[in-house]
DNA sequence: GTCTATACACTGATAGAC
DNA sequence: GTCTATCAGTGTATAGAC
């Protein structure tokens, strides 16, 4: 892997482990073997380093976010939509959890981030309207607004609340299953007698998951005994 | 006022004004008038005032979430509790924009912290307890925990959550009264058909609130010119 | 209590040799 | 492309005079 790629992904993995804030430019050197200047030579500063992770973010939200298929059965586009939700929160999980800060310092980057943002809205929205028009959800045009709004402020605040919400707070695939479990439970109770039946198949379904992915953890747990 | 409570005021100003990251003690000194190493003498360290903000804020808190009266009428008690969240979401908005950051740094400023919200939490769900007695909400045990905890996440997000959305971003009471107006919208196709009379007349009385702020400010903009 | 001066740590970033 | 060395800037915090 060339260089630049390599300081990328190392960036990446430490951002997500160690928090975006905590990690220098020295740092991502140092875990690479390089140093600092070289890492330099390849990106002006951190803020470049942060634009290429986040060009690579709207890239793989867009493919995943790819306008839905007229064909596609709605309990299917659903399930594409919240895969694709945490997919994105688990490999980006250090965006999702400084993004005020993130943002705040970098107007070029609000501005990128706004735009795929608007793009996800639109998205989201028109699957509430399919999700309505298959019977169900049954909602005014506003409350069917809100709804939207609310699932994509769970969406996005989901790790950065929980991590003020628990002690220790390490970001776990399990805290993103209960966002995905907590975005379910709002749909719910929303839903017609048709839709709250698909939803808690959803449910079992991310449940499930959920469980397989614990039973592997404890396995290399195991592993390492 | 005494030195070390000027400076606890202004450091609050500062912070809520600029984003508590932008803030350094040297500011919070050079704003008041005084010297660096003053500010020392009164505090040991820049923490040691966002302790001291804090443990204002969870006072505040206290008195605004006494349980609540059981004589009181539940729209009260909802209005209250609203008011309050306002209140205090405007008053400390920077500890709301910078949650996270906050308390990663500070292990003992979290641990009070979760004192506090554990505290909410019991309070809130009361709350959503009684609102569903008086007959106002019709919803099970689980679907009730669901929207408390909703709530609680849209109160606690909403603020971090409107910077990121919103180009230029400066804090307003604007944006935290449609914080307030979101969450009656989340609570309001829930509610029963009583429950949805009274959820709208808190929404008209926001809306008439946010009115007023806004021709208010209308007012000192025209005096200043 | 308050000031001036300064030490210390650390980050982002650059220059120039190899 | 990569390294070593180094700088300027910044923020926290302390020492010692007044």
């Amino acid at each position: 892997m060339k260089t630049r790629d390599r300081i990328i992904h190392a960036a990446l993995a430490l951002f997500n482990e160690h928090g975006e804030p905590n990690v220098t430019t020295n740092h991502i050197a140092a875990d690479l073997g390089i140093s600092p200047g070289n890492l330099y030579y390849h990106f002006r500063n951190k803020e470049q380093i942060i634009h290429c992770i986040f060009d690579q973010y709207a890239i793989d939200l867009k493919v995943s976010f790819e306008p839905v298929d007229v064909a596609e059965a709605i309990e299917a586009s659903l399930l594409r939509y919240l895969d694709a939700v945490f997919l994105l929160m688990w490999r980006y999980r250090f965006f999702y959890a400084n993004l005020p800060d993130i943002l705040r310092r970098d107007a070029a980057l609000q501005n990128k981030y706004l735009a795929v943002q608007t793009q996800l809205q639109v998205n989201i929205s028109q699957i509430m309207i399919n999700f309505r028009d298959a019977g169900l959800l049954a909602l005014a045009d506003v409350d069917l607004k809100v709804l939207a709004d609310t699932l994509k402020l769970v969406a996005s605040s989901w790790i950065s609340y929980q991590t003020t919400q628990v002690a220790g707070a390490k970001i776990t695939q399990t805290v993103i299953y209960h966002g995905v479990q907590q975005m379910l439970n709002i749909v719910r109770p929303l839903a017609t007698e048709l839709g709250q039946q698909r939803v808690t198949t959803l449910q079992h379904y991310y449940l499930e998951q959920e469980q397989q992915y614990l039973e592997q953890q404890q396995k290399i747990t195991n592993s390492e005994l």
